[in-house]
DNA sequence: ATGAGAACTTTGAGTAATCAAAGTATATTG
DNA sequence: CAATATACTTTGATTACTCAAAGTTCTCAT
């Protein structure tokens, strides 16, 4: 059984990986991602290659196995799966889950995830937004989802606008919303058909889901 | 911040000077409780000693400063209000959840605990029957007596079972013995070390006297 | 192409927890 | 009371991390 050491720094391997779409990580993404000073990541990092996790490339970077990488996706998964639980049925604040989900990742098993999964009805975002991993430990590619599904507090790129309308994109291209532009979704109002979102440093405004659904966007 | 292993011990401590019913507990029961070497239960006893957390007294035991019994209480507060998500919240099963709710009590906040304690209602009790201590610390206590103590023709209500085995649990479920059951003591021989029970309309069966202290009971 | 600085590795030492095995005190029992 | 068994403590070693500081290699700008 791999230590909670381990679990972390596989972990954040894998997301650095993720943001930077490479496979090998410098030994510096290592350490500053983890707090540690680069001196104790160069040790764990050999430690780690010894026991398969990843392969090590002295002063290169470091590139996780099979192995490596499914262990990571893992906690990935349950990291996700746990901030979901902590906003949705505690009600905890969307700002303070990360450091609970930290903890509480490495001490539940894969039973009660298996159980929490079904009790929340097996969701396929975190709520920042985030792609939640499946069991085996795949990331279904989020870029078919629209602005409509986004939660609030959620932070997402737009991807692309599926209308052809002129006057549509006109107001789009007005309010900012194209490709590559980062949107924050203020709130989502089910009842009220309303979305609210804010883009840059512009004022908020709201849409409903008749205009939300043609956005397409990847968390 | 203690470590998990010192609320671990904390934990032990306490909970034997509750069976007990008496604050000084011998270091055996602290290494054999935790599962360590009585060499080990010594170094970190007199480390704990040394931090406040309780008062060691060499070859004889060790007992719970107020500090020490409020960081335990809490650790049981934890545990069994974990417990109880599992079984009501997750479904999972009564025999499984010691060992689960054994490694998240040590993740959770004190923030998630009370907004879990929200979410469930403020439970009295955890599913084996046992109390949930209070924020504050406080067991509230009710008058129990375990089945040892019944005599033939009783009949009485099963309140808990104080014994985290996975294995007498499961036997216990299949005998139908979990709280809140009504059990009809049929006979009590005291030489023969047995008392025979009915519960419900099943076939009578009989325990020894190991077995039958574990399960307290109320008129 | 070289020398300064960045990025990385090595070394030596510390902490928290553990065990096995040897040592010591206390209780029990002949 | 002495012999033994039980309960506990001490000692020395190990594991899995961690840091600070010294040492090495690589890159790139002049």
């Amino acid at each position: 059984m791999p230590t909670s050491t381990v679990e972390n720094y596989l972990k954040q391997i894998l997301i650095v990986s993720l943001e930077t779409n490479c496979p090998e990580v410098p030994m510096g993404k290592v350490a500053q991602g983890l707090s540690v000073t680069s001196g104790t990541a160069t040790t764990m990092i050999k430690n780690l290659a010894e026991n398969g996790w990843l392969h090590y490339y002295p002063r290169r970077g470091v590139r996780l196995t099979r192995k490596g990488k499914a262990l990571a996706m893992n906690m990935l998964r349950r990291h996700r799966l746990l901030e979901t639980f902590l906003v949705e049925t505690l009600g905890l604040d969307w700002s303070e889950i990360h450091q609970e989900a930290e903890e509480l990742e490495h001490a539940i098993s894969e039973k009660v995830l298996e159980k929490l999964d079904e009790f929340l009805g097996r969701p396929r975002q975190d709520p920042h937004g985030h792609p939640i991993p499946t069991r085996g430990g795949v990331i279904r590619r989020s870029s078919t989802q629209s602005l409509l599904s986004c939660k609030a507090g959620s932070k997402v790129t737009i991807e692309s606008i599926t209308d052809q309308e002129s006057d549509f994109l006109k107001f789009a291209r007005k309010k900012q919303l194209f490709p590559g532009q980062v949107v924050s979704v203020l709130s989502h109002e089910k009842l009220a058909d309303a979305i609210t979102l804010q883009v840059g440093g512009a004022a908020p405004f709201s849409l409903g889901s008749r205009s939300s659904e043609k956005i397409l966007v990847q968390a």
